[in-house]
DNA sequence: ATTCAGGCTTGACAAGTGTCAAGTTACTGG
DNA sequence: CCAGTAACTTGACACTTGTCAAGCCTGAAT
């Protein structure tokens, strides 16, 4: 019988299917982006099932339907929050038309983001810790690694385009570089150091010049 | 009563206070070592109590006699390990006589931290993302990040010294690129990339001269 | 030898955990 | 309009967790 079915059933049924697996995904998206605020709030290690649904509109119940288990959630949290965060400072880089104008622009968006989104990223070096533990997450957090160092690499060739230079280090080092400022500040930063910001900001205008 | 005893009777009962107050504190020591096995172990979010203890000489109930809580446990803990790790290079760092001599101790001693103490060092990034979220952790672990620096800055000073010169960057942004580094390092070998450790020290060879 | 306190063990408790099966509702194709 | 399936809720399970009270042991002071 299947085999006397027509291409063009074959083509209705192949459609329904995707567009099932996309609803299903885009509810998955929903869930994780649900969890995601609880586990910025909470933190890997005391963030329940329960409690993720409590703080937002489903029940327990539909996480475990729409996940195999904790692990598969989280994982998609983590993949969820690469496709927010990769972009960030792109629209900086593309329209700056000098060193100081993406200087200015990096440096402001650099300040927004450890005051508006520090939840966000202290569960990322959270998760990315994380990884040194658990298996199931290190193939995706090491991708979102080298996502970010890209990130950081398109905003130092662009600078160093400005100046007709080239970078002076690895795109490895220099995203280390910046990670550790950023991580170091972040911390501060939570921990009320009103210096935090300013000092973080003072600190990458004077890198800058140096690196590129 | 109290105030008719001699000097000398005060003395003696001061000195079995601190005598006790030895004991208990070699004590709580000796526990957070063990619990620190575990601890590099599991990390943070799986460690119990009870699984310290397991792993251990020690029943479960001895930690909560030892200690207030879990956190205080893991405080301990925290600050047992800074004492190990703050002087990890300073051999080398008066050692060396050379630029040659100290880059290669330096490296030398890098490439076994990484290997062979690696479920300690995921612990230190685990605990201080854990800070991220626990003000009771914070303290402790700001304390500890600004021992590193200090730590970085020693041997980086030592190294301009030995060639007559500064160092060209400032103490934070020094420590914020080695941790960075290391840090990325650790994952990849963790998640068992073998160029892992040979890549690290390539970039930390070439910083070096660039540094200072 | 007896007492007694400090050091430690044991077992219990309540709260919370991930997981899942059974049941309920909503919706859609026929 | 009806059947059947997908989407979701609910409640229960087995287990783990931090905490702590009650009791046991050992060794030293009297």
């Amino acid at each position: 019988m299947a085999r006397q079915a027509t291409g063009a059933a074959q083509r209705v049924a192949v459609a329904a299917e995707t567009l099932r697996d996309e609803k299903f995904n885009a509810r998955r998206i929903e869930l994780a982006e649900a969890a995601l605020e609880t586990l910025g709030e909470l933190g890997f290690a005391r963030t329940s099932l329960r409690e993720i649904a409590q703080n937002s509109a489903f029940t327990h119940g539909v996480f475990h339907y729409y996940f195999s288990d904790k692990l598969d959630l989280i994982c998609c949290c983590v993949r969820h929050y690469k496709a927010k965060c990769v972009t960030r400072y792109d629209e900086v880089v593309t329209t700056a038309r000098s060193r100081d104008e993406l200087t200015e622009g990096f440096l402001a968006k650099l300040a927004a983001t450890l005051q508006d989104e520090a939840r966000m990223h202290r569960l990322w070096y959270d998760l990315r810790s994380q990884a040194m533990f658990e298996p199931a997450f290190r193939k995706d957090v090491l991708e979102i690694d080298k996502s970010l160092e890209a990130m950081i690499w398109r905003i130092a060739t662009r600078y160093a385009e400005l100046g007709n230079r080239k970078p002076a280090s690895s795109p490895a080092a220099l995203y280390a570089l910046f990670d550790g400022l950023f991580q170091s500040a972040l911390l501060r930063h939570l921990a009320s150091d009103e210096k935090a910001v300013p000092d973080l900001l003072d600190e990458v205008r004077r890198l800058l010049p140096t690196i590129c």
